[in-house]
DNA sequence: CGTAATTTTGACTCCGCTCAATTGGCGTGG
DNA sequence: CCACGCCAATTGAGCGGAGTCAAAATTACG
């Protein structure tokens, strides 16, 4: 973590958290800008931020500060219902924003654990609010971050409210494969950073459901399966499977 | 609708349209405002528009320019998949904002349709962003209610993905009491806009499974059902149902 | 006032849950 | 290095909650 008497700007520490030399840019930021924008960005970030696999980046009831962008890692978003119940509402890799759901209350309402070990950016709230009155871009691009947020929790709802087990799994791996692919990674091989309890957590089923529909889309030739490797056999296949479950009554 | 010929500030027109006049202002705008600042917001809407029951604000697809905020009336959004089925994911009443789904794409995701005869405010979305950029307290509320929409989001994921058929029944009828209330309306007694079909797509549930479950909860003295009026007998019943599943396992 | 739409209720079915036992993987310590 | 223990994952058997299909009742609306 940056300290008090370290130097700004220009320095290496500097550069290393400047999301003008970030690999990551065009997933987190707004693109076609120009040299001068980039350096107007850089004061976005204060600090990157580990976080151990396993530990959290923010809990549920604490206070809101800042927003952050996964470097790289994996995390997952949790709420837990009065007494404890626990639900998955997102899955987060990197490039994507965390900790929107704090701004509306000044307190976040989830939980953001990582699923193995991570790195983030740390955005200052109050930065990201200044700097949108003054970059219009930047303002421009933080809404569409939020809305983005908006739309997928409602196609998660979609997928809760109206498709059928297998479907939802369908669906959630279809949607794994393609983000894997915006990040360079092979679409038809992963390692899934998530438990079968998790996985089913999310997608509102219980853990022995999750393990058998990996079986039987296996049986199908649709994906192999061990344990979290999991391989894609057929991705038109599984598209058909979520297609069909939108089609069906 | 004004017209273009219309003469702009300080006519009749522009006072029955003026936020700083209206009685719902705490729901959709921010509030602690001094005089000058109001008159600041008065810009924010351009128009108001009328819809009728049954017809729509927008539909998925359509480009997005505006965001509205209901000033009477009922919406239900809904999402439509591929082929044609229909997902409803939100109910939205007076002081609610509408649109925010379509910022991150530059169109609409959803469709917006009156479940009774309404009207809305339009805010031109370029306008609310100028205002954003001049004015930190609309910028704030701005972000705030974005936000919020996410919380709420993640709520039905929770509803949806680890309660069972009653408990989610019994919460969105908690839910529905909350928000009238909130609206000065009564608590207890109200009627529903909405069919049952509409009430088990948004609750991921079957029309008759909802129709049961109304049923049961009146042999049960929770409610009072009949077609559309329902009136609330034991909300701490209610509560005490929702609750129960969140014990449960 | 008549027709369509919505709601209610019943009977039966089946998908996904519960409970339970087993297997497999992996880290830790003897 | 292997054995142990722990946690995750798999698989089976049986059950139950919610879905499906169908018919009747009630209401809304042109």
């Amino acid at each position: 973590m940056r300290t008090m008497n370290e130097p700004a700007l220009g320095t290496l520490a500097r550069l290393r958290t400047a999301c003008s030399q970030c690999s990551l840019r065009e997933l987190c930021l707004p693109v076609g800008l120009d040299a001068s924008e980039l350096a107007t960005l850089d004061t976005l970030v204060s600090t990157r931020r580990k976080v151990r696999r396993g530990d959290s980046l923010f809990y549920g009831g604490e206070p809101f500060s800042a927003l952050y962008a996964v470097r790289f890692g994996f995390f997952k978003s949790t709420l837990t219902s009065g007494d404890g119940r626990e639900q998955v509402t997102g899955f987060y890799m990197a490039g994507e924003i965390l900790g929107m759901d704090g701004i509306g209350a000044d307190r976040h309402t989830c939980t953001l654990t990582a699923l193995e070990d991570s790195e983030v950016c740390v955005m200052p709230f109050a930065r990201v609010e200044d700097l949108s009155r003054s970059f219009e871009p930047l303002q421009r691009h933080f809404h569409k971050v939020l809305s983005r947020e908006i739309v997928r929790d409602q196609g998660v709802m979609m997928l809760l409210g109206s498709m059928r087990a297998e479907e939802r799994l369908a669906a959630f791996l279809v949607n794994l494969s393609q983000r894997l692919t915006a990040r360079g990674f092979s679409a038809s091989e992963f390692v899934l950073r998530m438990t079968r309890d998790e996985i089913g957590s999310y997608l509102g089923m219980k853990l022995e459901t999750v393990s058998r529909l990996f079986s039987r889309f296996q049986e199908d030739g649709l994906i192999e399966v061990h344990q979290k490797h999991v391989r894609i056999l057929d991705i038109a296949g599984l598209k058909r499977v979520t297609a069909q479950a939108q089609n069906a009554s």
